[in-house]
Parts: C-alpha cells; sequence; structure tokens
DNA sequence: CGGGCGATGGCA
DNA sequence: GCCATCGCCCGA
C-alpha cells in the first residue's frame, strides 16, 4: 500500500500508487483461482516465483495480480485500485473518463494503463515494461481491511477481510463520496 | 440501484 | 456445447 508502480506503455511513461489490493491465499482459499490446488495454462502464473505477474480476463476486463510468495504456493494480490502520479493524460485517453473513475476499479486501472491483453501474463515486476518500487513510497494514515469484492456465496473464505484499502483515499473502488479524503487521500505525506 | 453486456476457460 | 465468473456502464 502506498507504493509506486511503474508502467512503460507504447505511449509513454505512467507511474501510479497502490491504494487497495485483495489478497487471494491459495488451495486454501474457497475463492481463489487455486482452491485446492487447481492448475491449469490460465492460473499457471499462481505458480511461478514472487513478482510474478498474473493477468486474467474477466468479463473481457484485464485483472492485474501480483504473485507473493514463493514458487508452488499459489498465494497473490489483486490491484484494486491505483492512484495516478505520473502521465493522467494517456490514462484519459485510454479510459475516455477523468477523476477518480481513471483507476478506481480492478477493470479500470488496466484500461487507463493501456492493459488490454495478456501479453504480461508469467512475466515478471521489474524486468519488464511493469515495475513496483518497494521503496519508501507513502504512508497511508490508516488502512482499512474488509471482506473482498464480487466473491458473494463461494464458501467460508467468502467474508474473509482480506480486501485492504488506503482509508479514504478516493481512488478506492465503490466508495462511497461521503468518506473520501479529498485533501490528503487519505496518505501522511500527501 | 438494477439490468445488460461479455470473453475465456474448464468441464461434460 | 454449456456454464460460471475477483466489472463496468448506463439509464431510471
Amino acid at each position: 500500500m502506498g507504493k509506486k508502480m511503474i508502467y512503460q506503455s507504447q505511449k509513454g511513461e505512467m507511474a501510479a500508487l497502490i491504494v487497495e489490493t485483495e489478497a487471494y491465499l491459495g488451495q486454501k482459499d474457497s475463492t481463489a483461482h487455486a482452491y485446492r490446488g487447481h492448475r491449469s495454462p490460465a492460473n499457471e502464473a499462481l505458480y511461478g516465483p514472487p513478482g510474478m505477474i498474473y493477468i486474467f480476463s474477466l468479463r473481457g476486463r484485464m485483472m492485474l495480480n501480483f504473485i507473493t510468495q514463493q514458487r508452488e504456493v499459489p498465494q497473490g494480490i489483486l490491484i484494486r485500485g491505483i492512484e495516478p502520479i505520473i502521465g493522467k493524460e494517456i490514462m484519459k485517453k485510454n479510459r475516455l473518463k477523468h477523476g477518480f473513475e481513471l483507476t478506481n476499479g480492478p477493470g479500470k486501472l488496466t484500461e487507463a494503463l493501456g492493459i488490454v491483453d495478456r501479453t504480461l501474463n508469467l512475466t515478471l515486476l521489474n524486468q519488464g515494461s511493469l515495475k513496483l518500487d518497494l521503496g519508501k513510497g507513502y504512508r497511508p494514515q490508516k488502512i482499512i481491511s474488509a471482506p473482498r469484492v464480487g466473491v458473494s456465496r463461494r464458501g467460508s473464505w467468502t467474508d474473509k477481510p482480506l480486501r485492504f484499502f488506503v482509508a479514504g483515499n478516493p481512488y478506492v473502488s465503490q466508495l462511497p463520496k461521503q468518506q473520501m479524503d479529498l485533501i490528503n487521500h487519505g496518505w501522511q505525506n500527501f
């Protein structure tokens, strides 16, 4: 949370802060693609090394995930919201939207970045066009955890609080306007 | 807020 | 073939 993602696209460089993620905890997680060790060409990236990029499509949108554990431990995080810092103009052209609607959802943010296929799937962070800067980044005032979005009626893991977001950051998906911190965006060092 | 759209993969 | 799905948009 608060770390910087940098994407070198054909149209130019973009950078954004991660403000919302969801964890998917592998074989034991009844909502995860690797539940009960499920493995196929589609989700092979889950079994890769830490920093591997997993992309799957949902209703025609690309979902961006980073693998977090060692090889053969199929856990990762879904990126659900990012706050643009660089390349906002490119994102606007890619999305045909502006403001918080640019990147406040998992499918929206990939569209904004211009990720429209699975080219990056099975590739590694920091070795290609997509980089993650694990340096200091921005510090959230508060991180909230909540049940994950869109995983209804899928067993005992459905309601586990594995969604995390920067409290008040307006690029968090489905965040009511009332809860938005429009001054600091939820950061300590904004 | 509710409905419609939609591609892909996994399995029969 | 058929079904299910980790979203988004638009129009009330």
